[in-house]
DNA sequence: AAAGTTGTAACATCGTTTGTTTCAACTTTC
DNA sequence: GAAAGTTGAAACAAACGATGTTACAACTTT
């Protein structure tokens, strides 16, 4: 089981609205073949950044931008905004552990603690790194191309 | 998207095979009856715990037993038998970034260390939990019901 | 020999992910 | 204000993966 590609996509969509900012109007259209997914995954995908603060579009007028400063949008903002739409955890439970074995109906509460911390050692590291970082790293290994 | 609840039913497998040894013949049967997780899924997690010299199992003859101490068992190692059938890790990455955007050639690049640092944290939490303390805190809490 | 169990394959079902088509609403540009 | 391009969104299609089901040969125990 796998992290959704939307996420990767998400991150790389933003590197291009941000790298080509002022150059040209960064569309859904570009950002698709740019990243090589289909342009309404990409509006999809930039509709869900949108709500959740991390760019702005505006229909009609072609172009995305950013909401805020590359260096207050984290790895984990992007995450949360496409892959946590509900919010069943990153863990999957087995659904019906039975109640009259000792270990089905405590199960739970044994795993549950460890679960939710195994989450957050992921979302934490997702944090330390901004879009500043990536942006940075990306121009720096062009120029260097 | 979400982590299998293989997992988790592996865990609870596990637990049940060190809970209830000597008292009874843990069979896939009894296993199902516990998770709730149908009788053949249940023997191919045992299949992959087994390649993972986890547990001993025996065609025919009927109970699985854990193949380790079970101080020896992480939650890493349970999830590396269930969930790491194919070495791709957890991120998926979009499938076709464009070769000819500045952006798109490096995405990968960029966020490959980080993506790793993230599967690291994860896993390195699952680490710290081993199964004896699974299966004490199980204990520990049926007695005190 | 009989009964119970495991390992495994083949197939079914369901949900999720991704892609596709379509179109109304909107903006920009001429 | 008309034309062209763009977004947002809905509805549908295709592909894939997870889980369940059925079936059965091989094996162990009694």
């Amino acid at each position: 089981m796998q992290i959704t590609s939307k996420f990767t996509a998400a991150v790389h969509i933003l590197t291009c609205i941000e790298v080509f900012d002022g150059e040209m109007r960064v569309t859904s259209d570009f950002l698709s073949g740019s990243t090589g997914v289909n342009a309404v995954i990409v509006r999809n995908v930039l509709g869900q950044l949108r709500e959740a603060g991390i760019v702005e579009t505006r229909q009609g007028s072609g172009g995305a931008h950013l909401a805020k400063p590359t260096s207050e949008i984290t790895l984990y903002d992007v995450y949360r905004a496409v892959e946590c739409t509900d919010d069943d955890g990153l863990f999957r439970f087995h659904e019906n552990p039975n109640a009259k074995c000792p270990v089905g109906r405590n199960i739970h509460k044994v795993m549950d603690g460890r679960l939710e911390a195994a989450q957050s050692a992921l979302e934490n590291e997702l944090k330390k790194t901004t879009l500043a970082e990536i942006v940075a790293d990306t121009k720096k290994i062009i120029e260097e191309e």
